[in-house]
DNA sequence: ACCGAAATAGTACACCCGTGCTAGTTTGAC
DNA sequence: GTCAAACTAGCACGGGTGTACTATTTCGGT
């Protein structure tokens, strides 16, 4: 069965046409009509694909979660520690016109999961997954070294995370108030006030901590 | 002109009716005829009231922005500073059932004012006051020396708005990710660390740099 | 070449929408 | 009491929506 491969390209297609027009006029837009547009298909042949609206929605969520976290995970791969860090959580904050457009798109769907529940399972998952990561660079740093060994973990990650959300939603409601380059380094500032021995401890390492 | 009071007084009931909806429901729900039948009046008499339903949804936002503020106006009027702080930052962010309900709904309108210039006019003040408020705060902390006077103001500033937006955003998107109590917890724990001589600089002095 | 399944298109139905319009009702000033 | 203004209700129009349903076309396996 050729045809089964292009079922689903057909579906990862009609994921996209619903991400770019919840880009372009939100998620109440993105109806069966409109998609079937902007994918250059009928209506009816939607349906042929999803069988309903809120399947497609949920689809297209999915799909953005899987390509976000698939462009985390190649992140993980850099081998330097302190490069790894600051290029996995660039992927977790719109500083490229990419994933500018993945989490303004993401924010939509997380909004709107309020008020479905299915929506709302992909969010949780997602959430938490997010929650995991951040919890393992903690504690990764904190085992290099780079993190001071007083900190609680737990505590870290939780404002981490707020950290990272804050300047997502910022960028993405109020772009006026806050550059890329000033997320980045909020980000940084906020990494070295958590070093040992302050802001210049990663210009000039402790050697008794150093390579830990 | 005693019906002019009602007049004003009706708005602000639709409001109100507007914002009940969106919690319940969604901004998409904010119909004209269901926010009628939400107020108990007709359709037709939202008509008499606003000339359209742009009219009534950007109302409803300035009216809960203002509803916020003159909240967060109450919070400045305590004495101590340390308790003025926590008090006014505990008016930006979702810990009582009510203020939870605020953000709730107007994180829907923020995320509807990327698609409607009227909302993000409304959206872009409300945002650019707090930004303002942020930085009388950390200004006023510095001054009294419960701030580092090393520490930039406007990138402290810019820092504490984001942990408080993504402490706000996480509440509301995962609220089963942090509780009330965290987000007081982490708003703390990150001003102790701002502090001269504050817990942590008390539970891991670092000779070398120390506080220079 | 043929057949059947997959894919696509198109139509129809019942519903909700914003808004313009008109008619009726209330109410306060004189 | 009168009257005009404020208020309220209701209808009608054109349009968009999800979805069920029925053709029609396409195309790979045989």
């Amino acid at each position: 069965m050729v045809r089964s491969i292009d079922k689903t390209l057909r579906r990862q297609e009609l994921a996209e046409a619903v991400w770019r027009i919840i880009l372009r006029e939100g998620l109440d837009a993105a109806s069966v009509r409109n998609v079937a547009s902007e994918a250059k298909l009928s209506a009816g042949s939607v349906r042929h694909f999803f069988s309903s609206q809120a399947e497609l929605h949920v689809f297209a969520m999915e799909a953005l979660s899987d390509q976000v976290a698939s462009r985390i995970a190649q992140a993980a791969t850099t081998d330097d520690p302190r490069t790894r860090i600051m290029a996995m959580l660039a992927e977790l904050l719109p500083v490229t016109d990419r994933s500018e457009s993945e989490f303004r798109i993401w924010m939509q769907f997380v909004l709107h999961a309020q008020f479905d529940v299915r929506l709302e399972l992909v969010a949780k998952a997602t959430i938490d997954a997010v929650r995991e990561l951040l919890l393992r660079v903690v504690a990764s740093q904190r085992e290099l070294g780079l993190i001071s060994q007083h900190s609680d973990i737990e505590d870290t990650a939780t404002e981490l995370n707020a950290l990272i959300d804050g300047l997502m939603f910022e960028r993405l409601a109020a772009p006026h108030m806050i550059s890329r380059e000033q997320i980045m380094a909020v980000l940084a500032r906020w990494l070295d006030s958590r070093y040992l021995g302050g802001p210049h401890a990663m210009a000039e390492p402790d050697p008794t901590v150093g390579s830990a």
